[in-house]
DNA sequence: TTGACAAAACTAATGTCGTTAGTATATAAC
DNA sequence: GTTATATACTAACGACATTAGTTTTGTCAA
């Protein structure tokens, strides 16, 4: 029996795109990912205790790289036009990590709350939506709010989008654009910027 | 053995319960409702054929439901008037029904799409919104932009919400009304409302 | 170089799940 | 009352997660 070399890390992150390939959901399986790395299935449970460690792991890869691609699209960027770079940079994430964001999702409901952990990394995400939002004169409460509803904006329509939830014909850039040209005009009150 | 007096209905009825109750993923088995039930799994095979067939009647119950509670909200209601009583329409149905909205939503993956039963419920729980959309002078693919915006603020707020993904102690009613505002004035183009 | 020890792989087994096949019985129709 | 069908059952299979116990590999010190 050589060794596969396999530790938590390599663990995770074969996980990571196994979801990404086939689904977060029921879809993940010890008894996959085991056959995915040529070793067998109790030969995980020396690097991750069981499928529900491996999945907090994998909520908590999943808001980690989701709060550096928002910090990156937050660089350089205030007003208005950082509130676009995060609602894109947010949808852009659902879309190329499809199951890593899923499993973050997951992990509100299963793991969370009082998992410090992930409340940490879930801090990390609002911080540079707070940052931006801050830029635009929003502060505390009325900072907290916005922060929701941007998020809830781009998770709304980003997981739409992934489920197939739009039938019709109609470009779905188009609409993720004035869904967000609508939320940060009404949120500052202003006519519509068009941008 | 006698009967239980099960029928198809009855067994979707009581699968609809134990969601609510207890989660529409992975929580909810064949072995867990036929207990529920007082009867062995096989014999539910009599009237589901399978687990997979029991989620697609679970979203169909769901989108139907969904539906007539939108259409409800809409009755007699135009306008921006008529959008906040959509949005708090679905978020109320979400509080409500959480199984059974959540089987509506891993429909889109799962089922659909090219399920004619499916994307016939789908269509009643937009009919609502593009009737209320209309009264506000938007038709064709303007009012698909919209539905689609307010179907992803409605959605994107009632499931965070609904995972706890709203850690901080803020009134979550409020965040909800500020985002619906904001949406509605930045789709009309108009200053804040402040309904 | 060798011996010991920890890490990492394994086999075997248990219990849960969905599902199928085959069997018995209760209800309803005649 | 006989018959037919619907509805329940038992038994069994394969996939899954998990645990216990075993073997091997790699490393590090003597």
């Amino acid at each position: 029996m050589p060794r596969a070399g396999l530790n938590r890390a390599a663990v995770v992150e074969a996980a990571a795109t196994l979801v990404d390939e086939e689904g977060a959901g029921e879809e993940l399986s010890l008894a996959r990912l085991a056959e995915h790395l040529g070793v067998r299935k109790p030969s995980l449970y020396n690097h991750v205790s069981g499928i529900g460690d491996l999945r907090r792991e994998l909520a908590l890869a999943g808001l980690r790289e989701l709060g550096r691609s928002l910090s990156r699209a937050a660089l350089g960027r205030g007003g208005e036009e950082g509130l676009f770079a995060l609602a894109e940079a947010y949808r852009s994430f659902v879309k190329e990590r499809p199951g890593l964001y899923e499993a973050t999702v997951r992990s509100y409901r299963l793991y969370a709350p009082n998992d410090p952990g992930l409340g940490a990394a879930e801090g990390e995400t609002l911080e540079p939506v707070l940052a931006v939002l801050d830029s635009l004169g929003l502060r505390e409460e009325e900072a907290i709010h916005a922060a929701r509803g941007l998020r809830s904006v781009a998770h709304g329509f980003a997981t739409l989008e992934k489920a197939g939830g739009f039938g019709m014909d109609v470009d779905q850039d188009e609409s993720f654009r004035r869904l967000v040209c609508a939320f940060v005009d009404g949120l500052s009150g202003r006519p519509p910027s068009g941008i």
